[in-house]
DNA sequence: CGGATTCCTTAACATAGGTTAATGTGCAGG
DNA sequence: CCTGCACATTAACCTATGTTAAGGAATCCG
């Protein structure tokens, strides 16, 4: 179950988005003017590597995976859950196509945005722009912090904070997934949960 | 030797960041009007973990490393050389102290200016908040590219590519310096340096 | 010059994790 | 109910890398 489930629930992502960095009636209004409903199948693909984007997404159900690709190989970067916007950042800024690819892991709903439509809006309302501002850099923190851990723990801790992060995923999507994400083989993570079903 | 010498060359600066988005000439002189030059000496520091912070810093000659310490084990995370920013944002932004360490490898010298005195600049000069939402776009770009070479990578190929990156600075800083940003011991390095000196 | 210090290398051994392959298990579709 | 498929587990083996320890090489300094 998503944070958010239909139109009248956008009030709340005003509401947050306001909390962070002060958003006008006027620049909400004309924000959300750009929004468009949107869902997703299993499997299915919000973007994928070499695409050329315009929008920007917002989750409100399901599960999206982000990911990027070497030679066959996928290479697990992120999950997605209600609330958060898989959005494709990098293509969007450098308009090149992208290098990475998201795919909704479960039946999912979303809201879609154009990005240059929202990029337009920052003449009219300079909130918007400072709005953009502060969300970059709190990505920021985020991915810094995430990325200390990563590389200061070992596979079994990450696992472990994985399930803390996103509670109950573990049991929606295949654990080869999250082995991915955890930047080790299913088989390791398979011994991984086999000494923790041991030892604790 | 650095590209920026002395205060004369900041011209270079304006330009280069001009380039990137623009920066009206007012808005540039009372942003340069921040700017104080600082020096360091090797392995002094420019930020302790736990220090209060309140400075941008741009580096004009020198190396400055940044890493990040987890019980008693420091992990390098960037290497910072002439014409780039090394500076604390994650602490300026949230205000905590810093998780991070920035310490000068090499004798340097910089320039600072004080964050809060950059952002008062917005109200008038909206354009330096636009170049601020550039600059956070670019890393952002920058470090997921650099997320993933360091993912899909063996350390090997890695090695070679920090080669690359930072041309002559294996020789000018300790090679444990280089194998903690790799992500690996000095001793596994040494390994790596003696195959590669066999067969290449 | 000579002793310290700092750093790099090498060796011997231990461990985490990768690879391959076989087996097990649950579930969907005919 | 069977069959097949997708996924998880387990085992056997291999490789990269960590750990500990010992030696060299370079550099600084008295």
């Amino acid at each position: 179950m998503g944070y958010f489930t239909d139109m009248h629930d956008l009030n709340q992502v005003h509401t947050a988005l306001n909390a962070f960095s002060p958003v006008t009636d006027a620049a909400w209004m004309d924000f959300l003017n750009l929004f468009e409903p949107m869902g997703l199948g299993r499997n299915e693909y919000l973007v994928r590597e070499g695409d050329r984007v315009n929008h920007c997404y917002l989750l409100t159900e399901g599960v999206v995976r982000v990911y990027f690709n070497k030679e066959g190989t996928e290479y697990n970067k992120t999950f997605f859950v209600p609330g958060m916007f898989p959005t494709p950042l990098t293509a969007l800024v450098s308009g090149a196509p992208s290098a990475l690819s998201f795919q909704a892991l479960l039946p999912s709903k979303l809201f879609r945005f154009s990005y240059p439509g929202f990029r337009k809006l920052f003449a009219q309302h300079r909130c918007l722009e400072t709005l953009l501002l502060r969300i970059l850099e709190q990505q920021w923190i985020k991915k810094e912090r995430h990325d200390i851990r990563m590389v200061t723990n070992d596979a079994t801790a990450n696992y472990l904070i994985f399930r803390q992060e996103y509670p109950g995923l573990e049991n929606q999507i295949p654990q080869y997934h999250i082995a991915s994400y955890l930047g080790i083989t299913p088989i390791q993570l398979s011994r991984i949960r086999a000494r923790l079903a041991q030892s604790g």
